[in-house]
DNA sequence: GCCAACGTTGGC
DNA sequence: GCCAACGTTGGC
């Protein structure tokens, strides 16, 4: 069992938008080594923290599951899709995407200064200066740091 | 909108 | 393989 943590621009898709559909395509991501965690490592089950990325403010907003293990981004062969990429051949697909289902909102958003602040998390890839994966594991203990801060018990 | 940091591309 | 140019991410 895993901890992530996975970012999305909240004006493209947010934890309400998964809340929604329960269900959703975590699809469009176009890094290697984000796609590397998303085609090999992440695992049904494996719990995510849903961060808000170029938000006011960005932060935690909740958390999700693994529901379906890695498998071919199909947008990636569709023209009209924003993240076509005419190099992907659906013989051999050069990117890929999990599908996750909505947990919870947590009760408190975690803006990312309040997480910066927490000397618990202050290793955590998503603080390191520069780190801008939008896919990135996250151990046990900060995973279950910030849930509480977000004033849940998931454990 | 600015810009630092990082990733990718392509000429050589 | 080097590296400049360009594109993207994402905080502010």
């Amino acid at each position: 069992m895993k901890y992530w943590i996975i970012k999305s621009e909240p004006s493209c898709y947010s934890i309400y938008d998964l809340q929604k559909q329960k269900i959703g395509h975590w699809d469009g991501v176009r890094n290697y080594q984000a796609r590397n965690f998303l085609r090999d490592d992440m695992k049904k089950d494996d719990l995510c923290i849903f961060y808000h990325s170029n938000a006011t403010p960005s932060g935690a907003a909740g958390v999700c599951r693994i529901v379906k293990e890695g498998y071919p981004d199909h947008t990636a062969f569709q023209p009209m899709e924003k993240h076509f990429d005419p190099d992907s051949d659906p013989k051999n697909p050069r990117w890929f995407m999990v599908d996750v289902a909505f947990e919870k909102v947590f009760p408190k958003f975690i803006p990312l200064s309040e997480i910066k602040e927490n000397t618990l998390l202050s290793h955590i890839a998503l603080v390191q200066k520069g780190s801008r994966l939008s896919v990135m594991p996250i151990d046990k203990n900060a995973f279950e740091e910030i849930c509480k801060m977000g004033e849940n018990i998931f454990m």
